[in-house]
DNA sequence: AATCCAAGCAACCGCCTATTC
DNA sequence: TGAATAGGCGGTTGCTTGGAT
């Protein structure tokens, strides 16, 4: 009878607005305990005064465990792009190309960058998405880079959804470790990238160009070109990062293509 | 130094779907 | 089978920060 005059009192007392050190503490350590899912345990069990949502979003947003913070590297950003094109907003399927980044990432990056016009810091990125866009609907086997390897993955995950629904400890599993899939589509995102790779996005004409106004050159160097090549499988998806660099590959997808 | 403004980000809201009873 | 509940997702808001004037 406490318990539950205590729960309908929560209800009506969950506070909102920033977490602080101890709230996320709090849930932390709940996570640790029980895993992921049953947010709405968490205001029972820790005392937290924050409904299920808030909880969940904290977790997945912020406090979950390989976050990657800071801005996006230029690969991430064509990546984006790309997924984009073949998705349109469903940053959640976005988002899981991008181990480390979170729907609420890139979707607050699209808005920032894409959704606004008129600045001519974001024009190049514009016209960029623009060509991208309509290439794309211009063909009809939008390529080699395996746009089709994307969709059939995501099929192929709705097939067996079913399946993960009724094991969620390998649900938790996926959710925590991107699978190897994820992983190779987006070798990118191996350690050591975004340090070494300068902020660049491919230009109209091929070249790379900085997305924020850098005024060094960018550099395309040997070395990461085969640190990127080396880190794809066959029959992935792969993004390209110039003509001239990765013409080995089998499925591969130049933006100059398109 | 003060003010304004845009970018970036965290968090909330509302809707939809899946699950449970 | 239908209602209630929980979880997930996309859209939106509002606060903070840093740069420009």
């Amino acid at each position: 009878m406490e318990a539950m005059m205590g729960s309908l009192a929560t209800e009506k007392e969950w506070r909102k607005g920033p977490w602080t050190g101890e709230e996320d503490k709090l849930l932390s350590e709940y996570v640790c305990l029980h895993g992921e899912g049953r947010w709405s345990s968490v205001a029972q069990c820790t005392g937290l005064k924050r409904n299920g949502k808030s909880c969940r979003l904290r977790w997945v947003n912020y406090l979950r465990p390989g976050l990657k913070r800071g801005q996006l590297t230029p690969i991430e950003v064509g990546i984006i792009i790309e997924l984009h094109a073949i998705f349109g907003n469903k940053w959640s399927t976005i988002a899981k190309y991008l181990p480390g980044r979170t729907d609420n990432d890139i979707k607050n990056y699209w808005r920032t960058h894409f959704e606004k016009s008129g600045k001519s810091k974001h024009k190049k990125l514009e016209m960029q998405k623009a060509k991208v866009l309509k290439q794309l609907k211009q063909k009809q086997q939008p390529q080699e880079y395996d746009v089709k390897s994307i969709k059939s993955h995501e099929e192929t995950k709705n097939e067996t959804k079913s399946y993960e629904t009724e094991n969620n400890k390998q649900k938790e599993v996926d959710f925590m470790c991107p699978t190897m899939e994820h992983q190779y589509i987006v070798p990118s995102m191996h350690e050591g990238f975004s340090s070494t790779w300068p902020d660049t996005v491919l230009g109209d004409d091929g070249s790379w160009f900085s997305l924020w106004d850098f005024d060094d050159e960018p550099q395309c160097s040997a070395d990461y070109v085969n640190q990127f090549s080396e880190s794809v499988v066959p029959n992935q998806a792969t993004f390209g990062v110039g003509e001239d660099s990765m013409q080995n590959h089998d499925k591969i997808f130049y933006f100059d293509d398109i």
